[in-house]
DNA sequence: CGGATCGTTCGGTATGGTCGAACATGGCGG
DNA sequence: CCGCCATGTTCGACCATACCGAACGATCCG
């Protein structure tokens, strides 16, 4: 495996979590690297304009084609270009946000993102990255995991985001056991305060839960007593299933040329 | 410099242009790399999902780490962040859409991007890039830049994407000191027909082009008889002042710890 | 069934990535 | 204003390791 490669995404990803921007002995001293090392791969990165170095204070950041690079990874991506007409249909019959989600390591990244349909002011989420085991959507796709995966996935650490989140491995295989049999899962607040979300998997051909899609908004407006309302389960469900089929269906991609 | 590294990024732009999904083979012969090179490189880069296989092609896409890092470089964008605020007014004041961009290579990338304030469908262009001197956002920057840079961005393929895209170069250096002496580019039809764009250069404490902003939509909307509606450059050039002005100010990062 | 094409593995080679140490630079506090 | 500390940068040497060519295996197509 290609050491300076992998470092060099080490650093991109090390530059990507928090805010801040990092010097190179910041950042030789996480990797756990020489600074010239670091300072090497730095230069690479900085001529692809893939980590730019800030003026006055020398140290660095994610660079523009970052963006670019991401924005064609969404381009790209069937399943997002499949979901957008659902997620549409699904905001307008439920009046709620819909978001379109894939897994990634132990995280869910939001692909596709529909506002809620009124005009209330909401941020855009998409290529955002949420904790599998605290939103509905990165469960849903969990409980329809083969075993080792998830094995790995309740292995690992399970950070707490608000006082409702699970983070007990036990407490986590019981809601798993209840999303296989709903077909659904939930998730209370266990990200936000005030915030629930109804998500259903999408399988492809073979079965493989590829992604998910569900429902945003606040609590009261989702769930009742806890439970999901039955409307929105069924309009998710029914989407992600038509959502299924179509990922099941022909390719769109590999055409021309 | 660190060629692996170089390598690497080239891989992922080479995915990043065209929507098809390149095999091992084809890499190598667009990068002129030896077969066992590309595939070394394609796994570290797929060990860290910055690029994905087909399940049923082996061919190779790009990963959704790379959203993720260009989400990242979106929310430490000091310009982007800054010009929100700017941008929501601009666009409510002009009822035009909004856009700001930033110069990256030889093109125009958007960072932010204001709908229209109407319920017309648009599609979000952000981390879209646009050939700079097909935009009024890249022309306006441009026509802010020192003689090297600029003779570098002149020398480069000046592609045609419409019948009026400016392709010659004393065409283009006519424009650009027109530029210079209005204080805002305009761009009539020449990225897309039917669509036009009225945009200033936001500066920083130096006086050198950060980045622009502009307003795009149709072209009816925007100028009259090719020139800029008056009270619409007036609004775009005053965002742009405040702009640099909130870019001169104290840093935003650079808080904390 | 045969051919072609593509992905994958392997081992030798010398390229070039890595590291420690030394050198510049700038910022901060005394 | 000066010296000190931390940080960025350069250098040279070592040898790990990235690179390549060639061979192998898998898959698709006719």
């Amino acid at each position: 495996m290609i050491q300076s490669v992998r470092r060099a995404t080490a650093i991109l990803l090390e530059l990507g979590s928090g805010q801040r921007r990092l010097g190179v002995t910041e950042l030789a001293d996480r990797l756990g690297l020489a600074k010239a090392t670091v300072y090497g791969l730095l230069r690479a990165l900085e001529a692809d304009e893939m980590v730019q170095r800030d003026v006055e204070s020398g140290k660095y950041r994610l660079g523009p084609v970052l963006l670019q690079l991401g924005n064609a990874f969404l381009e790209g991506h069937e399943l997002r270009a499949r979901s957008m007409l659902w997620a549409d249909s699904l905001a307008d019959r439920t009046e709620q946000a819909v978001r379109v989600g894939i897994s990634m390591g132990s995280s869910i990244l939001i692909v596709h993102h529909v506002f809620r349909p009124d005009t209330s002011v909401q941020i855009l989420e998409v290529g955002a990255t949420i904790p599998w085991h605290a939103c509905a959507l990165g469960k849903v796709m969990a409980a329809f995991r083969d075993d080792a995966e998830l094995e790995q996935k309740l292995a690992g650490p399970l950070p707490r985001l608000t006082g409702r989140t699970l983070v007990d491995r036990r407490e986590l295989e019981r809601a798993l056991e209840r999303i296989r049999r709903d077909g659904v899962a939930i998730e209370d607040q266990e990200a936000i305060i005030g915030e629930a979300e109804i998500a259903a998997a999408v399988v492809d051909h073979a079965g493989h839960a590829v992604g998910a899609v569900g429902v945003v908004g606040p609590v009261e407006r989702l769930l009742v007593d806890g439970f999901a309302r039955p409307d929105l389960a069924g309009a998710v469900k029914q989407v992600a299933r038509g959502l299924s089929r179509d990922m099941a269906g022909a390719r769109v991609y590999e055409r021309g040329r």
